[in-house]
DNA sequence: TCTGTAAATCGAAACGTTTAGATTTGTTTT
DNA sequence: AAAACAAATCTAAACGTTTCGATTTACAGA
């Protein structure tokens, strides 16, 4: 029930309103809504007459003398279902609001228009995947970011010739951990499967395919990594792979995805897994209530990224860097990946 | 290369630095970033200051007067790729901003506070999927929403009771499509099998269901819908019906989520698909490149929504809204759905 | 009661646009 | 060349906050 005398009439009250019935002035009002040292009688006559008028601070208002909107922006190749959904719910929590876009799917521009829309809406922060494609500049996109007074920190990415702030999966511990257990299983011939893209993390999962391959004494082998290049097709390139390296008896791919067209391959070529073929993904893509791996037949053994951690201490820490104004350390936060053991790989015989 | 003569030194440039600039009023600037009427030498003059100085409008500030954000609010229940993905690419082709909230990872408050933050935050517009819990009013959100001067439209949902403009898939098309093709493929004992929220999107399925049933001229059965409680385990109560009912041959499962459970359950049972039983889903869930229901083993036949274009219609109608004032018609648009054969089903033959 | 001081309150000026309405400029008509 | 009119430009006032420095108030100590 709002009363209809002191209301202004038809348009939204404003702090001039609520000044008015509470008999002081407007930056009082201000001030008890912004914790300031305001009289505790005064505080409870203001709140009232808020209350009774039904008034709520105009954010954007607010907004255009503060500098900041409480809005932060993310920018994503492709949407990811754990990721936004982590990012919302901890810029939510954080009370700030969350702009996403997804830097594939705009048509033209990529990233760097994304970049620019965000700084148009004077987001206070940025979350950025970048696709690190080689032809790329993004020295110079993270540089307009900081010279827009916008806070940036990279997820899932890091860039060694670039100072940047960055929280990714430990991916060369991921890339161990699939590498030790296909080893443990007695597997000798491990295919390391990735696509072609020069991105640090499947840089790293190779990194520590060949640490683990290390550790245990077995040679690397170069020939024993594939690439899916730009156009072509993962099943085929599998196919082929297949086909051809009768020895292989493991293959690491670098992602469910992969991982599935490695599976697709195996079954038009005749191999069956895990009994010819063990195989290991990456990522344990969240479907739903499930895990894509659970799904799939059988039933895929995988290493999984906490997306979720990964997105939360990433916005901490872009919300920190929002409050100190320092200039960026380039400091690099792991978070730990996980095996996830299912049914696609099966231990081996070694002759020893 | 910035003329550091005329810079606002350190801040960025605003009107008053391009209309110093330019030897105009702030006025004219305005204008010709408005396109009202400005003579061209002028407007390129202005332009070229602009340009000069790196001059971008502020958009808060042009918000703080024009009362319009430019960004859209979406509140779905839970994040989902495809409607997500169509949102951003919408709204963005719309040089909108989008705001997305999850209305059941909202810890506390659920869809009301999704849509106070974003009324809040002032967006143009929201576009609101319901989830349509019997015990929420969902009369008083709406008019919370309008009298805030906001636009909404419904997307998946509709009311009965409520004038509301919607944009939903024609569900009652997509239970008939999927229960003509069980009865054509010689099916008679075709169990409805649904979730136990109170949506329309449900009961319009259950509809066609019936319709289908009563144009083959067979007599529906309430025993042959199964409702799986809100506590309850899809897989179980598939596993008990599937164990209870052996005359059933065919499932209908509302959402290809529940179809994968209906697997999981004839897997336990002893009971092949589509052998033994024939199994048709809804929805046909995208999963990065490909559709869950190629994954599924076998692969799911099952009747694709399509959300891409529901969204689409929903934002361009959001948009006219917006623009002409007039108040909702409560119209409903409908999208048409799709039937995907794969090969989860059989025929059967009947004796006639 | 008076004074000194800290705390509370206030008035006015931003913040960077858009937008009426007034005024000037340019163009055509007479 | 003057008058009439349309088009372009300008001036000033919003829009609803926060914030700074000035002013008032409350209260303790003398």
């Amino acid at each position: 029930m709002v009363n209809q005398n002191v209301m202004n009439r038809g348009k939204k009250p404003t702090v001039h309103d609520v000044a008015r019935l509470a008999r002081v002035s407007i930056a009082t009002v201000s001030a008890s809504f912004n914790s300031g040292p305001v009289r505790e009688k005064t505080r409870d006559r203001i709140l009232d007459a808020a209350q009774k008028l039904g008034y709520r601070p105009n954010l954007i208002a607010r907004s255009m003398v503060t500098r900041k909107t409480h809005v932060l922006g993310m920018i994503l190749p492709w949407n990811n279902v754990e990721i936004t959904d982590a990012a919302v719910t901890s810029a939510t929590s954080n009370s700030y609001g969350l702009m996403s876009l997804f830097s594939s799917s705009n048509s033209e521009g990529g990233e760097r228009a994304c970049i620019e829309s965000l700084i148009e809406r004077m987001v206070d922060g940025i979350i950025f995947l970048p696709k690190q494609n080689p032809e790329e500049d993004y020295g110079q996109m993270l540089s307009m970011i900081r010279s827009a007074g916008v806070k940036v920190v990279l997820i899932d990415r890091y860039f060694n010739e670039i100072k940047a702030d960055s929280v990714v999966t430990d991916n060369v511990k991921g890339g161990r951990l699939a590498t030790e257990y296909l080893l443990k299983s007695g597997h000798r011939k491990i295919l390391f499967f990735m696509d072609s893209r020069k991105a640090s993390a499947t840089s790293d999962r190779l990194e520590g395919y060949k640490t683990a391959l290390a550790e245990a004494g077995i040679l690397f082998d170069n020939d024993m990594v594939a690439h899916v290049g730009m156009g072509e097709n993962a099943r085929n390139v599998a196919k082929e792979i297949l086909s051809r390296r009768k020895d292989i008896t493991a293959i690491f791919a670098t992602s469910d995805h992969l991982a599935y067209d490695v599976m697709l391959a195996c079954k038009e070529v005749g191999k069956k897994i895990p009994d010819d073929i063990s195989l290991i993904g990456f990522d344990d893509i969240l479907l739903g209530p499930h895990r894509i791996g659970e799904i799939l037949n059988p039933p895929l053994t995988t290493v999984r990224q906490d997306f979720s951690a990964m997105v939360g201490q990433a916005i901490d820490l872009l919300i920190s860097k929002m409050k100190t104004n320092v200039p960026d350390t380039g400091e690099i936060k792991n978070i730990e990946p996980k095996l996830i053991i299912r049914q696609s790989c099966r231990k081996v015989m070694v002759n020893c």
